[in-house]
Parts: C-alpha cells; structure tokens; sequence
DNA sequence: AGCGATTATATCGTGTGCGATTGAATTAGG
DNA sequence: CCTAATTCAATCGCACACGATATAATCGCT
C-alpha cells in the first residue's frame, strides 16, 4: 500500500499551512510585513514591552529566527529593542508609536480571513483548538 | 479588543505545521532527509517518473522550490532528473534503486506519528479534510 | 569573593518557500 | 512556414526556521 501525499494529514497541514501564508500575503503587503512579522507584531499588540526570550515562547520560536527578524521590524522603526539594564542578558522589545498605530490598519485583518475561509465562528474556534491539541501531542516527550 | 496569537486559527496552523515537522525530523534523520524531501519522496513512491510540474502540483510547490531539492535528492543518488525527449522543456523525475529501496525503511514513519498525535484514525481522517476543505477555501480566488 | 553552571541572546550554515525574471522549447495563428 | 504567445524549468534575491555553537551576564555554591 503506498500513502500518497494527499492521504497524509502531515501534508494537509503543511499545504493548509502555506495556503494561509498566501492569503495574507496581499492584506500584509499594505502594511510592508511579512507573515511571521505580523504574528510578532500581533504579539507584541497584545503584551507591549517583553523580552525576546517571552516572545519566543509566545510563538514558539528561537532567537536565531527572532533576532534577525526582530532586527529588521527594528530597521522599519516599528519596534526598539534595547537591553534589560536590570539584567543585561535580555532584550526587551517594544512598540514604537509607529508600531502602535499600525494595529489600527491591521485591524481589518482577521474579519477578511475569516470571510474567505467562510466558516461560522464555532468552526474556526474548534479547529484552532485541535490544531492547538495536536500541536501539544506533538511536542510531548517522545518515547513510546 | 486585542487578538493575541494564541487566539488565532493562523497561529494554530502555523505553529501545528512546526511541531509535525519537528515531530518527522528524528525519523527522518535516520534516512538523511529533510521534512519537505520526505514529502517529495512520497511522491515518488506514489507515482514514479512524473514531471516536475506534475510533482508542484501534488505538492503545491513551483520550480523555485523544487529544483534545489530535487538537485540535493540527485546528489543522494535517491533520483534522476532527465530531460524529456519528447518535450525539451519538461524535466522527468523518477527514483533510482536506492530511491525505491528506501521505502522500505520509511514504512513505519505514518504509524510512529500516529501514535504520537495518539488519536484515532477517524478523527485524523476528519481533520485532514477539514484542513484539506480549508486549504481550498484559502487558495480560491480573492474577491468578497 | 570566586568560580563553575546556567541563562539569554546572537551568530553561522543549510535548506526551504516564494515573487520576479530568464531562457529555451513548443504551440498557435496568419 | 514563420513569428508571437505560451509553457516549463531554472535562476536570483530575500526572508524565514532550526541545529549547532559562541558569547556575555547572572546565579549558585562554597
């Protein structure tokens, strides 16, 4: 028996995946971010000023994707990073007032997503759940 | 209202996607690939000797993509690419013996991911259509 | 206080993804 | 036929992801 991609849930993910990347593409050009730049900057609307230790684990990601990331939101003056003075390991970053204001014109955002995927709101809420689910299933120790 | 990450059915995507391509990476250590050569290699073992086109389309991946991977799996010596003699511009991909051998020593791969996610096959089942569902929904064409 | 262990971020190398473009081969239209 | 449009793969540039490593600051233990 062979398992085609198009059998694997492995594949739906990463083709959903990639498909979600795609549709933001156009609305997250209006703002000059990429994806994974607008997941950094929705983080930071939603907890302002956190180091970049917190915001990895908030998007599950290491500093060795972050930090250039972050170096380049840096660079578009929507955030500052500048080191912890109470300890000189950590970076604390935070809005700029040009951050800030970008919520206001991304704020359109996730009501054009949720009309294109056109699924009543208790769908999304369960699939984001089991997505969540599945995500902690996968990340759990593994042994047998 | 703020709409942290951990609210968001993009962020539950994006970060499920990451932690089933962590999931794969010891498994596939053993075999010297990469997640996305994997599913290239699925691929194959579906359906052999196809296109480069045909191979983007299964996978939902362009040329820009495929060519440096397909090189790397030629390096391996897991595949051939040959131009088509009927048509010059099509490039042909087909498993070596090696290619063909490995399936083998993938087969337990589906059933070790499996049984990390630990649920049943019918809810696996529905969720890679819903995924599936909603992967069309987010490539359909982009008007309201 | 001193020193090894730990923690936080940064750096490096490799491999995707993808928009834009290129170049060669084929097809279509006159 | 012969040229224009189309198709197919490759190339280029940029931005993630991530394993491995480096570096600096802090902590813990004596």
């Amino acid at each position: 028996m062979t398992l085609a991609p198009s059998d694997m849930i492995c594949f739906a993910l990463y083709s959903a995946q990639h498909a979600m990347q795609q549709a933001y593409a156009p609305l997250l050009e209006d703002l000059g971010l990429t994806y994974p730049q607008y997941l950094v900057m929705t983080a930071l609307w939603d907890e302002d000023a956190v180091t970049v230790g917190a915001l990895g684990r908030s998007l599950q990601l290491e500093s060795n994707t972050l930090t250039p990331l972050l170096k380049r939101l840096e660079a578009q003056a929507l955030i500052t990073r500048t080191r912890d003075k109470a300890d000189e390991r950590r970076v604390l970053v935070a809005l700029t007032g040009a951050g800030r204001v970008m919520q206001e014109r991304a704020r359109h955002i996730p009501q054009c997503l949720a009309d294109r995927i056109g699924l009543p709101v208790e769908e999304l809420v369960r699939m984001r759940e089991e997505l969540n689910s599945m995500r902690d299933r996968l990340r759990a120790p593994a042994e047998g």
